[in-house]
DNA sequence: GGAATTGCTTGCAGACGACAATGAATTGAT
DNA sequence: ATCAATTCATTGTCGTCTGCAAGCAATTCC
């Protein structure tokens, strides 16, 4: 961290101020003036002046009056519906998924296409690019585009570098790629998990007061992300949050990763399948799927119970031992593994509150997502819109700042 | 994280810079006010008149000029030696140590103060608050007091939940006593392996270029810091970096904090001790120290140079447990086990190298601390010193500003 | 000793936000 | 129905602060 902060230009504050303005907007949702005023601390005629070319520009709108009080109403505003747009793109393993966002964070017509096994990267990325191409010519105005890339992810190379179970993409460089392909677009580019941890703080957190979001991504792979006052942490690479790589067993069996004993071995979706696989009975066969292990949990099936608490078990340890470290106020875990209910999550505070200390088991809440869009889609929205308009530096400060004054 | 930020005004910009300023004159060491300039992108007039009151408070001083180069000499400042002072307070175990500490982060007659085992903790307080106070009369101005503190540390409500071995202090408010006993001077408080971390990221991490620093404290415990971009990651509670009660083993032995297979159990002075003293042989008995386990070690004793590889293979666990977590560029062991010297890192570093992906483990880099001072002194210095003079706002925002103006 | 160089300081003008006053829209009491 | 009261938004004025440019200071090189 050799660069020093900058000094504040006058011309500066103004910018400055444009920006804690829609950093307040984006906090209240749809909210006035006078709103914006109290809680920036501004006055409202600052307010006002600043609100005025975001309005030309097409940034912000005046969305009707509010109802209730005596006196003027207030007239509302929140971001623009129309016009301009964030283009974001969900990788997975089997498929894709599109969605153009408006800047309130409305998705616009999010489409799913398949990936078929064993495609090679080559044609895939022609699919993800015709996909985009014809999004771009459908919208009026494309602010940026973000990417959701499964898996770790380093981020200031912008490569997967180890897709568990999905060798295809090794070695192909989609996001320069993209890039080159979009070059007059923002690119950014993120990891799910992280991305979907924004979500979760932008609904969860942030109403809850927390400070420190701990978001769980449980299904086929076990990822994570912190959050901390709204900001994704992200380390010295972007590739913080690989809590399926941290070991809960020092002399437990290899991993692919090289670490021996890794959460991800015990917990993730293809370990508890694999193990009630292996317990096949009349209910849970030798094909059963996860959905078929959730229905039979629900049914208080017993090799499902006793395997599912296994793994509560084994995820309560990685998230006791991310708690010791992290310390968070909230964890909110999600994926597919939130479709186990309530009594998984049960499973999962008993054996955390005997874990640790009962002063922090009494300071942090563990929640089930129930957020039913998708986090990820969402999440990378988000994530692009807070650089592109809330000035959440990346590091890569591009010096082509688009002109929003 | 409700409060949105604050917008600025114009005279807010005028403290926003002299904090720009000053923590350039921080980072940089003794350096000229076009150096600031050029740092901080300020205009040098802009600089000069903000240096202007900074020298007319004592903050900064003229410190000579500075000697090669063509054309005008530069005026070289630095934070000023005498005058203002920062009084630190570390508290362990067996003793306590207190030392002043000039603006440029010199320490002014460190002192180190037995605590007789077993003294109930108001006899204790009463001995540090004595100490203090003859410090307070002795200095010209105080502007601070800090406080480093081991053991998990609940920041929030400046308490001690667990002092393993040192249950004296339970119960006891160490900080709001030493608070009303110093009503007229800040005073703030942390936890000892925060501090150190900060000074290692002083001395190392910042000349490295490196972005997040975790900072490894092994020793009696085995604590930790994360230090990101300069600042200290507290967490919710300010609980964050107990590295030592993060589990490597689920099926572990019970700790005392309710984890089981804690690292701590495995990798502590004392567990080391025990180990080797139930192997006791004629070099290493059943009274050995740690120091006869470090000169045994440099000889290559084979008793001592078995187990501590087991610690070392224990530590490397929790060390990439936490580089999967949170991706750091630059890890510092610190502490007595620094003491083991490079045969030891060796180990630790062998072991970490198989266990993570080789991309990772090349943008990591790992070394014992080498510092001689006391780095969790310096850092209390530090850390106070950021509060009370570069802003770094952890958030208790004291709305009774002191008025550096 | 003068030109060139480099760093610090001062003069001036422009930008911007706070404050106060005005305008706009609405409620409720007379 | 009309007028005070209320509340939000907008406009005018003023003071502050920074950047720019010119000037001053200190030093090297010729």
């Amino acid at each position: 961290m050799r660069a020093t902060q900058k000094g504040l230009s006058i011309e500066g504050v103004q910018g400055h101020n444009r920006q804690v303005i829609l950093k307040a907007l984006h906090d209240l949702g749809t909210c006035s003036r006078k709103d914006i005023s109290v809680v920036s601390g501004l006055d409202q005629a600052t307010v006002t002046r600043a609100i005025g070319p975001l309005l030309d520009d097409g940034i912000v709108e005046e969305v009707g009056l509010v109802k209730g009080g005596r006196g003027r109403r207030s007239i509302n505003l929140d971001f623009s519906a129309g016009g301009r747009h964030i283009l974001c793109l969900r990788l997975q393993r089997r498929s894709f998924s599109i969605a153009g966002f408006n800047l309130r964070g409305e998705p616009v017509e999010p489409e799913e296409f398949p990936i078929p096994r064993g495609q090679p990267a080559a044609s895939t990325f022609s699919d993800i690019a015709d996909a985009l191409e014809r999004r771009v010519a459908g919208l009026q105005q494309i602010d940026g585009i973000g990417i959701a890339v499964p898996g770790p992810f380093l981020e200031r190379d912008e490569r997967v570098i180890l897709i568990t179970e999905s060798p295809e993409w090794q070695g192909f460089d989609l996001i320069p790629e993209l890039r080159a392909r979009f070059p007059n677009i923002p690119l950014h580019s993120t990891h799910d998990a992280k991305a979907a941890a924004l979500t979760e703080w932008r609904h969860t957190a942030h109403k809850n007061g927390a400070k420190v979001l701990l978001y769980v991504s449980a299904g086929q792979g076990i990822g994570s992300a912190l959050v901390v006052g709204g900001e994704v942490y992200r380390g010295a690479l972007g590739l913080a949050g690989e809590m399926g790589h941290m070991s809960i067993k020092v002399d437990g069996p290899q991993c692919k990763c090289g670490n021996t004993g890794c959460l991800e071995i015990f917990a993730s979706r293809i370990a508890l399948l694999r193990a009630i696989r292996e317990r096949a009975t009349a209910r849970l066969t030798t094909e059963a799927t996860f959905s078929d292990v959730v229905a039979a949990y629900a049914d208080s099936d017993p090799v499902a119970t006793e395997e599912v608490n296994k793994v509560a078990r084994y995820l309560a340890q990685g998230i006791t031992n991310c708690i010791n470290f992290a310390n968070p106020d909230l964890i909110v875990i999600g994926d597919e593994y939130a479709l186990l209910g309530e009594p998984f999550l049960d499973a999962i505070k008993r054996q955390v509150e005997k874990a640790v200390l009962p002063s922090v088991y009494r300071s942090v809440v563990i929640e089930l997502s129930n957020l039913t869009e998708d986090t990820v889609l969402k999440g990378t929205f988000l994530d692009v819109f807070s650089q592109t308009y809330l000035g959440s530096a990346r590091e890569t400060q591009d010096k082509a700042t688009n002109d929003t004054g």
